[in-house]
DNA sequence: CAGATTTGACCAGC
DNA sequence: GCTGGTCAAATCTG
């Protein structure tokens, strides 16, 4: 998010020195430089709204309650369906069995196997065909790896995070990522446990930085922008949680 | 040096 | 005993 930022705030910036060629009439080669370098980073930025978009939408369609919101670009990152009803009862009957009672304490140690964990929500979600596919793309929270595991019968093994502020706001919030063995570009992500950190999980773009700018005046339209874009950021909460 | 990642080991459930 | 989820020490990275 911060990186699409500041793509963003190189292209207006780059829009400035063209917006100064032309009242210095520099040469055409050069403006047609700059247009291209503008054009690539307004491009880049824009996939990557797609991106961030298309995964919005699709965490709005996860809300039974809410109603779609019509998107024209989920063409990069296309997300299928979300909470098949047939895969979550799947994954209930291989995981919710095991929440029999059963105290924690029955050994010494501590517990290491999950009884109850909330919400499961598992999303299919399309990876990157460029760049680093051994992620998926960015879902607004930061994660912690903490393990990863061969699963049998699958090719690719399932990697485990966990809330980055588990401890500082004792977010229970936990993913497991792993990609499909049919389709190396999907990945098979469920959440466990919602959020109680509500913030961007990477640091926030203050206003001021955003509005820091050379002359000011066009700051305030990328906030606005980022505003109506990212604003209602609850909307990309995977579990809609207030 | 703090935080993230890797990875082998541990443990619970089946 | 097998499998999957988690721990935690070692290692990496910014």
């Amino acid at each position: 998010m911060e990186e699409m930022m500041s793509v963003i705030f190189n292209g207006i910036n780059l829009v400035k020195e063209l917006e100064f060629s032309l009242s210095t009439q520099e040469s055409l080669e050069s403006l047609s430089n700059s247009l291209g370098s503008i054009s690539t980073l307004f491009g880049d930025a824009n996939e990557r709204l797609k991106i961030l978009l298309g995964r919005r939408n699709a965490l709005i369609l996860n809300q039974p309650e809410s109603k779609p919101v019509p998107v024209s670009s989920l063409d990069q990152v296309m997300i299928h369906q979300i909470v098949e009803h047939g895969l979550m009862d799947d994954y209930k009957l291989g995981q919710g069995v095991m929440q029999g009672v059963k105290s924690i304490d029955s050994k010494t140690s501590r517990p290491r196997r999950r009884k109850k964990d909330g919400e499961i929500e598992t999303v299919l979600v399309a990876a990157a065909r460029m760049g680093n596919m051994d992620t998926p793309p960015d879902d607004n929270y930061t994660w912690r790896k903490y393990g990863q595991k061969e699963i049998l019968g699958s090719k690719f093994p399932r990697a485990y995070y966990r809330c980055t502020h588990e401890k500082l706001y004792k977010c229970p919030a936990k993913k497991q990522v792993q990609r499909l063995d049919e389709d190396p570009y999907t990945f098979c992500v469920t959440y466990r446990s919602s959020h109680t950190c509500h913030f961007f999980t990477t640091s926030p773009i203050s206003s001021t930085a955003a509005t820091e700018t050379t002359d000011g005046h066009y700051g305030s339209t990328v906030v606005n922008m980022a505003e109506a874009l990212f604003g209602n950021i609850d909307s990309v909460n995977p579990f809609g949680e207030p």
